[in-house]
DNA sequence: GGTTTAGTATACCAATCGGTATATTTCTTG
DNA sequence: CAAGAAATATACCGATTGGTATACTAAACC
């Protein structure tokens, strides 16, 4: 019943928002205990630095998002193109069901290497990716030869989904238009039979 | 002769170096000033801010690279899939050619929509996107009637084409794997003609 | 009741942040 | 050579950076 109980989840929610809004540099520490109604040092005893609240972040959200793709992943036993589907759908509404900490994860994989951010996020986009090859891998019986290109048709895949949503959510924020069944169709489709299907 | 002449490229090199490295928000003003054996002040003599230096940054290097593409779409008369083609060689070339600032180009790109870098590539970013949408759009004649997915096919394109580029930097940094033509040739059939191709 | 432990706050740290007022040097031009 | 303009440096600004030493409070455990 205590409302100060949840402070650690305050802060990582707080965390989430404001290094979507600005960028994982620019915001300070003092800004998020701020926008927490915390002191900085309540939040240093749960992260024991910014870098460490980021990697909390990076652990509690993206290991469910990691599960539930593999998930799919593995489950697939009928069309190739049914799972890629899928697949693109559940991208889809992870991002929708959580706008802002994906549109973080996209904007930590694309930022400066050398960036402790960066080498944050790494793994957990390491393993999305291997999640998406390995499917092609095993979907290998119906798709026939791919002659090595798995993971060319993986970073298409991803490619072609993270730019969508990124465009999408230009338009409209709420990732309505983005969630449209057919759009997500179209770009399945397009992937797998080319742009005269 | 005087070697404190181009004092001002110098800046915008560093500059380019390490916000590439680091990440625009991570990098001091007084940290570029150093690097480029300047002081602070005279990076304030010919940019007025770090603001400024971005801009000025993206200002000189993004137009010649608009040029670019802008000119391969423009000549398109053969197949469409020729300037795709030759489009992917071009971003890959020019990612090649001038590495450290593509990947910045990319970053910000990706980066949080209220960071001032974020809205000082936007026109950039959104000038490349309409060049591709153009040109499917010209190229409507030979493709057929896309039924307005022109975009659609734009968002595709780019993703392919950028997400390739940034997974083949971590096995290969100098991007000689990235630009073998029958890779990128794959990329291009794969959009065209769907992965049974 | 006394003691521990988890959680929170006050007050502080040196370092750096982006930015500037002002003086000085260097180059160009009359 | 003198004068003005362009370019660079010294020294500084208040604010904020990530981080901490220390003390306090509250609840739990013996």
């Amino acid at each position: 019943m205590e409302v100060k109980t949840d402070n650690r989840k305050n802060i990582l929610n707080c965390a989430i928002h404001l290094f979507y809004q600005k960028g994982y540099d620019a915001v300070g520490v003092q800004e998020i205990a701020t926008a927490a109604s915390v002191t900085k040092p309540t939040l240093y005893y749960y992260f024991k630095s910014k870098l460490g609240l980021l990697e909390a972040l990076l652990k509690e959200r993206c290991e469910p998002i990691c599960d539930r793709l593999e998930r799919i992943a593995k489950d697939y036993q009928g069309e190739p193109k049914d799972t890629l589907y899928a697949l693109a759908c559940e991208l889809v509404d992870i991002a929708k069901e959580d706008r802002e900490f994906y549109f973080l994860l996209l904007s930590l994989n694309y930022s400066a290497r050398e960036n402790e951010a960066f080498k944050a996020v790494y793994p957990y986009m390491k393993r999305m990716f291997h999640i998406t090859t390995a499917f092609f891998l095993q979907a290998g019986d119906k798709l026939g030869n791919m002659n090595g290109r798995q993971e060319q048709f993986a970073i298409a895949f991803q490619g072609i989904i993270n730019h969508y949503i990124l465009v999408m959510d230009e338009r409209d924020s709420s990732l309505e238009m983005a969630s449209d069944p057919h759009a997500i169709w179209e770009l399945v489709r397009q992937f797998m039979y080319g742009i005269y299907s």
